[in-house]
RNA sequence: GGGCGUUUAGCUCAGCUGGUUCAGAGCAUCUGCCUUACAAGCAGAGGGUCACAGGUUCGAAUCCUGUAACGCCCA
């Protein structure tokens, strides 16, 4: 049994501990269970170099409440964890590392940097891990992946591997985003926009064998010397005679073609484009459709080449720039510099510029590939929440281009290509050959290049098991249930999975995905390093607890919605927590004298049957939220229950007979509050699984965890709906009484006298069966009924309600003229009320076309709104 | 330029399949309270032409069209 509960809410104190007992007594894990439907969700494996923020406490929280709701539904719950080993992040990282030793990558070689890479992972990668253990993700942790370990590096090369063999990976020369810095191709998601303030050159170029020049505008003149054609629109009158000529390129003296294309823009610059193939993905669409020469003058760090004049090689792209100028302003070809600002792709791990590159890339044929993920989305295997994304999606893969998967990194999936030196020949192997299957040489060597991330990651839905052997796990736990994740990798990750899940194993990856809002701060911007708006979760845990962290962001998450998050309003979570506690506490003092019943035996008053049938309809409501992906409806349904209803109400009243009643009373009382706590807290376990595990634990009649325990299942037995409208009515006779006492400032030690009229004297029996509440709630002295008729006396405030007139009496503290104002406002509301409802009674079309009951209700109440206006009439009158 | 989304109380947002949960919640504000679970609380109160303009309908915050502002994605 328990020693109660210690005074006050301090997640700090408890929420750890509670932790390490479920992971010690293995409540996460799960096993193949033929008895039972499993559910299982794969994490969005995180970087290992990353560290928890908010978008992970949103994501990992759902993900969360969806196994824990599910496990405690009776499902072999299994939620898998793992970490990515984000090539390009993880390697800057190791860079940075070894640079702080004086040690380049370069010094040491591949192998050698791989054993450091090996060991800052070791050191510093995960710590994530333990992040997310404490915000309470109760993960199966023994089942813990990472993109490179053994069994899953051999997965990432099968699958390259099988796919080659298959036509479906080919190398070949390509425009990529090319980070200088990390001097690898690097993906667009890795690429961000900045506006950039700088200046548009306006250069002339001479037309060979006329006296005529064409004036181009460009961003980048250093690119200049790699141009291949200028440019110009076939509408354009001003060049339309050139469209064919040939122009003569300055301090390169190329002669490169005047072509025409409608892509050009007229209004923009001069109307005159500099086509730039090797350096600019639209002039490379251009030199292609054109068939124009490509002309790369840049090495893989953005320093010019030997294809440029020699006074300019080697030296950086920008410093290029100012000699180019330079040397235009010499040769008088420069004709103006304009001020312009335009959107510059920044690269996420150098923080330079991309540059595009012309260079050799391995890539993924997708055209055929993507056929099935399409089919499986457009009849309804596949379900997005919200569904909107999938416009996005189709959009996508309608407009798909092949992948590029080739990066030019050492952490990673080493390509599995292996080039014989001697004849020439490369294939691709899943086991190193130990000499050319052509000419025999044992002279091979590996392709250089790591794959992209995503290749990796792609086959993370059943790369986690032993794929490609087809295990027991794979079997039982393939496809998964759900995947919940940011809109924002719907392309790079989600459309994959469901790739590569049909191309591999002719299955979907998943049957739901969810795709959570963005956090933003207060004033709605992207929560960002740079920026510093960024709160590190394990500070508000520390300051509010997990639960209260965990209740907030999933309150402020509708689906699909951005979230405006700032660390304050987790005072929302903290409080109703702490709400819990309290209430908690209150239930077990008054439970350790007294034996609870059976809530099914025990004598049951209004009340009572009251809660209990709220109970049942917060059951209903809560799981239909869940299962609906409505989270955030259900943490509202949950604390509007057991703060609204459960504490305002139930417990209130619970202790006129708590402290008052006979033992019989008590102990009905005591039951029905222990039954509703612990449904309550089993209903939230979910979403606050640390305090509702803390307090189930010291309830009398648990035991084990409330992980465990079921998930309260909606009981008609349970449901009394006359009781539970008498208690509805006699709330708001309570709250016209309190609502008159709070108008006219009875203090609230005070007791007052009230009279009560009733419509319908059948009304009387709500008040006969719930006097005790009637008196008590609103500290009422005295309790007496009036005949319908009544007419309030000088002495006393009138309220009124469905069926009622309540008359205080109030000796002098009544003033006149402030009370005639308010009746005759709401005798002109009810007044406004009668008119509109009659208006739409004698609408012929109304009564004739609306169902019979909607007819019905607006004549109920008009008849009702009719007998309140004479009721505030009649006060109004006696109002001297 | 194309696509998507948002616009409801001072702030942050609910309101799903038109009609008694239809104008709501939390925070903030105001009034009164240390009432033996809780001041991280209790009891009350004020506050909104549901962005704008049309339309459909007996009936629109809700459905349709257009406009405006903001945001995101793609080009």
């Amino acid at each position: 049994m328990n020693a109660g509960l210690p005074q006050s809410y301090n997640p700090r104190e408890f929420e750890e501990a509670i932790y390490r007992e479920w992971t010690e007594k293995g409540y996460f894990r799960s096993s193949p269970d033929p008895e039972k439907k499993p559910y299982t969700i794969v994490i969005p494996p995180p970087n290992v170099t990353g560290m928890l923020h908010m978008g992970h406490i949103l994501n990992n929280t759902i993900q969360d409440i969806l196994i824990r709701y599910h496990r405690m539904n009776g499902y072999e719950a299994c939620w898998i964890p793992g970490t990515d080993h984000a090539s390009i992040a993880t390697e800057a990282k190791v860079v940075k590392w070894l640079a702080e030793s004086g040690i380049t990558k370069e010094q040491i070689g591949r192998e050698k940097f791989l054993e450091y890479a090996q060991d800052w992972k070791d050191k510093y990668g995960g710590i994530i891990i333990g992040q997310l253990k404490r915000m309470g993700a109760s993960c199966d942790w023994d089942r813990l992946r990472f993109t490179m370990d053994d069994g899953y590096y051999k997965a990432v090369i099968h699958a390259f591997v099988d796919l080659y063999k298959k036509g479906k990976i080919y190398k070949g020369y390509r425009l990529v985003n090319w980070c200088p810095v990390s001097k690898s191709a690097i993906s667009e998601e890795e690429v961000y926009y900045k506006e950039v303030k700088g200046s548009l050159w306006h250069i002339k170029y001479a037309i060979k064998g006329t006296d005529e020049t064409i004036t181009i505008a460009t961003t980048r003149p250093e690119t200049l010397l790699g141009d291949t054609a200028v440019a110009v629109n076939p509408k354009d009158k001003r060049y339309k005679h050139l469209v064919g000529k040939t122009a003569i390129l300055p301090i390169a003296d190329r002669e490169i073609p005047v072509i025409a294309d409608e892509y050009i823009d007229i209004d923009f610059g001069t109307g005159a484009l500099k086509v730039t193939p090797a350096h600019d993905l639209n002039d490379y669409e251009l030199a292609k459709k054109h068939d124009l020469q490509i002309i790369n003058i840049m090495n893989i760090d953005a320093t010019l080449n030997d294809r440029v004049p020699e006074e300019f090689r080697g030296m950086d792209r920008y410093e290029a720039r100012e000699a180019v100028v330079e040397k235009l302003r010499e040769l008088k070809l420069l004709v103006k510099i304009e001020d312009y600002t335009n959107n510059v792709g920044y690269s996420e791990r150098g923080h330079v510029p991309i540059e595009p590159l012309l260079s050799e890339q391995w890539f993924m044929r997708m055209e055929e590939l993507i056929k099935p993920a399409v089919e499986k989305v457009k009849d309804g295997s596949v379900h997005f929440y919200p569904e909107r994304w999938v416009k996005t999606y189709f959009h996508w893969l309608e407009n798909i281009r092949d992948w590029c998967i080739s990066r030019q990194l050492w952490w990673g999936h080493r390509i599995p290509v292996y080039y014989c030196q001697d004849c020439g020949h490369f294939d691709a192997y899943e086991e190193a050959p130990k000499k050319c299957e052509k000419c025999g040489s044992a002279h091979l060597r590996q392709d250089e290049d790591v794959l992209d991330t995503w290749a990796s990651s792609w086959i993370w839905p059943f790369a986690v098991h032993k794929w490609p052997e087809i295990d027991k796990d794979l079997e039982y736990y393939y496809p998964t249930s759900a995947l919940v994740t940011a809109p924002d990798i719907i392309f790079f990750w989600v459309a994959r999975m469901i790739i590569a899940g049909m191309e591999f194993l002719g299955k979907i990856p998943f049957e739901k995905v969810y795709f959570t809002g963005l956090i933003r701060d207060e004033q709605g911007r992207k929560m960002s390093k740079s920026l510093g708006n960024s709160p590190d979760p394990l500070d508000v845990i520390a300051e509010f607890g997990a639960d209260a962290l965990r209740y907030t962001i999933i309150r402020l998450a509708p689906l699909g919605n951005d979230i405006l998050y700032s660390n304050e309003k987790c005072e929302l979570g903290r409080n109703f927590a702490n709400k819990i506690w309290n209430a908690s506490k209150y239930i077990l003092q008054n439970a350790e004298s007294v034996e609870p019943g059976d809530i099914r035996k025990i004598v049951l008053d209004d009340i009572d049957k009251w809660i209990l049938t709220r109970y049942e309809k917060t059951i209903e409501k809560a799981r239909a939220e869940i299962e609906g992906f409505h989270f955030n409806e259900a943490t509202i349904s949950l604390y509007d229950f057991i703060w609204g209803e459960f504490c305002d109400w139930y417990i209130e009243a619970s202790k006129i007979k708590i402290y008052n009643g006979t033992p019989e009373e008590k102990a009905a009382k005591v039951t029905v509050l222990l039954f509703i706590l612990e449904g309550s807290l089993k209903l939230l376990h979910p979403v606050m699984p640390f305090i509702t595990e803390k307090i189930y634990q010291t309830l009398p009649g648990t035991d084990g965890t409330i992980m465990r325990a079921e998930y309260p299942v909606y009981d008609k037995a349970l449901v009394f709906g006359n009781e539970e409208r008498d208690i509805e009515w006699v709330k708001q006779l309570i709250y016209t009484i309190r609502n008159i006492r709070g108008e006219k400032g009875i203090p609230p030690h005070v007791a007052v006298a009230v009279r009560i009229g009733l419509d319908d004297p059948s009304l009387q029996a709500r008040i006969d069966n719930n006097r005790d509440l009637v008196l008590r709630l609103p500290k009422v002295e005295s309790l007496d009924f009036v005949p319908a008729d009544y007419a309030k006396a000088d002495n006393e405030v009138a309220g009124t309600g469905p069926g009622f007139n309540i008359f205080i009496s109030l000796e002098g503290l009544i003033d006149v003229e402030k009370e005639r104002e308010k009746l005759t406002k709401e005798v002109a509301r009810v007044e406004g009320s009668i008119k509109g409802t009659k208006a739409k009674l004698s609408n012929g079309k109304f009564v004739g076309q609306a169902p019979a009951d909607i007819v019905q209700k607006e004549r109920d109440k008009l008849a009702y709104l009719e007998t309140e206006l004479d009721k505030l009439k009649s006060n109004l009158a006696a109002l001297k």
